[in-house]
DNA sequence: ACCTGAACACCGTTCAAGT
DNA sequence: ACCTGAACACCGTTCAAGT
């Protein structure tokens, strides 16, 4: 499966490491990224990993911070007229990384162990806004909330019920179908709310840059001491 | 160590092994909830679980609901006056409910099988929306929006260098000192903004309710249609 | 310096048996 | 109907040994 395996390859190196468990998290999940399986894939036995990485818990650390690398940083400039796109394009990358790494989802801001790229992208971050003119205060609570909006908006995105994937429409009437009585007397507003849904359909980007744009508009219209 | 171990009880029941199991989680964190030591806290051998839950992932979809039960609901009504206090009480209801059991906020959100708790929840959020005079997309973004904002926001709460618990102000200063000419020099608007925060020191509930009342600002103020 | 083999102390869960 | 014992197929990780 892994490209590792193909060749006979030997001399590991901690990049080789993170790269192919980057690579097994995304295929197999958080659950199937364990030593043993990642060891097979780059054809080598389990002890092996740990000359390159202390142990699982670096490993982590590590490919999380490969998912924080990717994340577009947004540039800091004196111009009040940037801040607003440049913190929309941020939020858009990172839910895009969170996308691509599912798995990652429920374990970037757990860390307790913050990587270069996650403290450089934080770093850009708060210097995109402190050079539009932001306080020191300002900066934590727009980083705070907009951080927190892509983290809750990405872990809500792979379960609610009525919004599981492209389907949703499909998925929601299914369920309504099941057991319309029951459900529909006990929780009125939920399903009559999920059958709307259901018949107009859910878009979840639409939805995202919905919450995102109401926010940066608060953000933009609060004033700040 | 749980109340279960003092007499010999026998005889468990559903309802026995999931509070067992919550206790368990709270005392011992996600890692620590194993079928093994959920046993032994109960007195009883890890195989008679399973004469009342499926597997271990029921178990968990159990004391998730459990969670999500201690969140205060908030209450339909036509008085325009009263959604947003009510949506408020209940962000701050979920956020404590979070705090008190940490293992949850990586969870909660992410289970794919709803509890009636769960699904109580947010028929009352949405209830108390539409009864407001909110559109059936607009109670979907509203819900979605808060949902993120508390869910991220708690997230956060764990692991962001600059505010870790109670001492913020020590860790980060801390922090600073160990190594702070390579710091300094990579990461000035990070630190600049975290030695900010070392001295003024941070206070979380404070930054949960600013972005809180930024939301729920911009939600007021949205022209929906 | 890097990789291996065997072992240890754990997991969740099945299956056949006890009461 | 409910609980037990022994077993299976997994985990992460240590330790002593190979090259």
């Amino acid at each position: 499966m892994s490209d590792e395996s193909r060749g006979p390859r030997r001399r590991l190196s901690r990049n080789a490491v993170l790269a192919a468990a980057l690579s097994l998290a995304d295929r197999a999940g958080s659950a199937g990224l364990t030593m043993r399986a990642l060891a097979q894939d780059l054809g080598v036995v389990p002890m092996a990993l740990y000359k390159h990485v202390a142990d699982k818990d670096e490993l982590i650390d590590g490919i999380v911070d490969i998912v924080w690398s990717e994340v577009e940083a947004p540039v800091a400039t004196a111009d009040p007229s940037v801040w607003r796109p440049a913190m929309r394009a941020r939020a858009t990358s990172l839910r895009q990384a969170l996308r691509r790494h599912p798995w990652a989802v429920g374990l970037m801001e757990t860390r307790m162990h913050p990587g270069p790229a996650n403290l450089a992208q934080h770093d850009a971050m708060m210097g995109c806004l402190r050079r539009a003119g932001f306080s020191f205060r300002a900066t934590v609570h727009v980083t705070s909330v907009l951080d927190a909006y892509v983290y809750g908006f990405t872990l809500q995105e792979k379960s609610l019920p009525f919004a599981s994937a492209e389907e949703s429409g499909e998925v929601a009437q299914r369920k309504l179908d099941t057991q319309p009585a029951e459900l529909a007397t006990t929780f009125p507003y939920l399903i009559e709310v999920v059958s709307e849904l259901a018949t107009a359909g859910y878009d979840y980007d639409a939805e995202f840059n919905t919450g995102l744009d109401l926010i940066l508009e608060a953000v933009e219209a609060h004033p700040w001491e």
